[in-house]
This record gives C-alpha cells, sequence and structure tokens, in this order.
DNA sequence: AGCCTGCCCTGCGAGC
DNA sequence: TGCTCGCAGGGCAGGC
C-alpha cells in the first residue's frame, strides 16, 4: 500500500482497535514477510498496552508500554482489516479462505470491547520490526528520513536546499524518503502537474521560486487525498474495507493518452527508475 | 557520495 | 478458454 494518506487512513481506521488497547494474543500465520518477523515477535507484544498509534512517512508506529515500538509497513499490498467481536464466523471464514493471511492481533480495547485485527500481505513488501524505546529516529527504517509533509517542517526553504546540487530527476528525488517523506508514485506525479513542473527536470533546477509553488500544492493534494480515504487502485482498502476515493480525483496519474484536464492533449507516459511517470508534455516544464 | 538498475513476491488484466 | 507477458502504490543491495 502505499503512499502516505493511504497509510494515514488506515492508522485512522486502526486507532479504535490498538490505541489504548491489551494486545493479548498474536498469532503469526508464517515466519515472515519481506523479513523474517523480530525474535519472540509475539511474546514481545502480548501484555503490551498500545498508548499510541503514530505514522512516519509510510510507516506506522504503536508505541507499547513496555517500551519498545511496534514499526508497521505495509510494503505494496498490504492490508489490515479490522473485525469486531461479533463477527468470529465472519473472521473464521476469512482466515480458512485466505491464504494470504501473516498475522493476527488480538485486542482488549480501552473501553472494555475486544476487536480482531488482521493483516494480510499477498506481495510480502511490508513487514513488521520492533525498536527499541528512544531509538525511533536513529533505527534504520527513520535515519536520515526527510520531513513530515504535511508539518511545518516541510517548506519551501528546505526542500531547495534538500534539491541543490542533485542530478537526478525530480520525479526521482521528490520519491526518495530522504528528501520528504510519505511522498510514492501517485502523488509526485500529480503534484508536479498541478505545479507544472516537468518530471523531468533536473532537481538541482528546480530551486527556491519553483519550490514555493511546488511544497504548498504537495500539502494540498496529500491532504486532499486523506479526505478522500487514500487512493484504491488494485490492493488498498481501508482498515474496515472501505475503499479510497481519491482515484477518482487524478489529473494524471494512469490516465495515459487521455486528454489532459489543463490543455486538453494528451497525458504522457515514461518511466523513470523503473517506474511509470504521467505528465502533460505541454502543461509541464 | 550519490545515482541507477535490478530484485524481492504475487496477482491481475491485456493481448494473443 | 487458457496461456504468457507486462505491470503494480516500496525499499534495499549492489554496481558504477
Amino acid at each position: 500500500m502505499p503512499e502516505l494518506p493511504e497509510v494515514e487512513t488506515v492508522r485512522r481506521g486502526l486507532v479504535p482497535a490498538f490505541e489504548g488497547a491489551l494486545i493479548e494474543k498474536v498469532t503469526l500465520f508464517r515466519p515472515d514477510l519481506r523479513f523474517p518477523f523480530p525474535n519472540e515477535f509475539p511474546a514481545r507484544l502480548e501484555g503490551q498496552r498500545v498508548d499510541r498509534l503514530a505514522r512516519r512517512g509510510k510507516y506506522i508506529i504503536a508505541d507499547l508500554t513496555g517500551g519498545e515500538h511496534l514499526i508497521m509497513h505495509l510494503g505494496m499490498s498490504g492490508r489490515f482489516t479490522v473485525l469486531g467481536q461479533g463477527t468470529p464466523g465472519h473472521y473464521a471464514h476469512q482466515v480458512a479462505g485466505d491464504q494470504h493471511v501473516h498475522a493476527h492481533f488480538q485486542t482488549h480495547t480501552a473501553d472494555g470491547g475486544r476487536a480482531d485485527v488482521h493483516y494480510a500481505d499477498p506481495r510480502r513488501f511490508g513487514f513488521m520490526d520492533l525498536v527499541p524505546q528512544g531509538a525511533l529516529e536513529t533505527c534504520r527504517h527513520f535515519a536520515g528520513m526527510g520531513p513530515e509533509p504535511l508539518s511545518d517542517d516541510f517548506h519551501p526553504e528546505g526542500l531547495a536546499e534538500a534539491l541543490r546540487g542533485k542530478r537526478s530527476p525530480i520525479k526521482s528525488a521528490l520519491l526518495d524518503q530522504k528528501v520528504v517523506a510519505g511522498l510514492g508514485n501517485i502523488y509526485v506525479c500529480e503534484a508536479l502537474f498541478r505545479a507544472r513542473i516537468s518530471p523531468r527536470r533536473l532537481a538541482a533546477n528546480v530551486g527556491l521560486k519553483r519550490c514555493r509553488t511546488l511544497v504548498p500544492i504537495i500539502k494540498a493534494v496529500l491532504m486532499e487525498a486523506v479526505v478522500a480515504g487514500g487512493s484504491s487502485l488494485r490492493d488498498y482498502a481501508a482498515a474496515d474495507g472501505s475503499m479510497g476515493m481519491f482515484q477518482h480525483h487524478f489529473d494524471v496519474y494512469g490516465r495515459e493518452g487521455e486528454p489532459c484536464m489543463a490543455c486538453g492533449g494528451p497525458v504522457s507516459r515514461l518511466v523513470q527508475s523503473g517506474r511509470s511517470t504521467f505528465f502533460c508534455g505541454h502543461c509541464q516544464r
């Protein structure tokens, strides 16, 4: 899954089941996702309470009372589903019928309710990890990660500085989580279109002036997408199973050959860093 | 040092 | 209908 808006939508969907909840039981249906689960993973979670469910870039972070942080990344196809106590039959059916259930959390929520949360990831690009208290910023997942795009830490001056001298195309630079956290292929394409900046433009040639345009646009695109519940293409759904809606608002993503919303010319596609870029060659310079 | 390519893995739709 | 191919929202190791 995906980019910041989708991860944020999933985080919000998990809050009722996780935040303030006691993790009673953890079951692993296989020993690994992309990487092996941490040693003694279920035992280190069971009996822990989740103080807070946060997000950093495309990661969801559960702060555990015992001190460790549970890091969750959904990769490309990871999906959390929250099932209430009232649907045990439904849950059993899903577990029996779904070959891709890789982890299952049973929680006792703060208001006395119970929830079953399961994580399934067909493509297994996702992973979970445990990080010691106080080591979040220095752990391998977050060391060097760029600012949160929706925070005040992300501003035109900072972006211009991060891009200075960079020889890669702006498209690739914005996908780099060290430049800014949480952006992925969809929202970079959309933001560059709105900013009328060519994805091929060298990052070094996106100076402060263009950053003053680009930064507010990145924030706007992400905020709109969060409000819409993210974008559902193939794998993504929120933790309650609902679909995001922002895919209906794409200007360029996935629209190769279709008319540009601004000039009516055809939307183009090219491959950069092995990924599809969608853009309007007429509007974006 | 920093950039790019290839790879991890499975599923799905398009095209034959 | 059934096969193969290309492609998919991410991140990392390795090579240059």
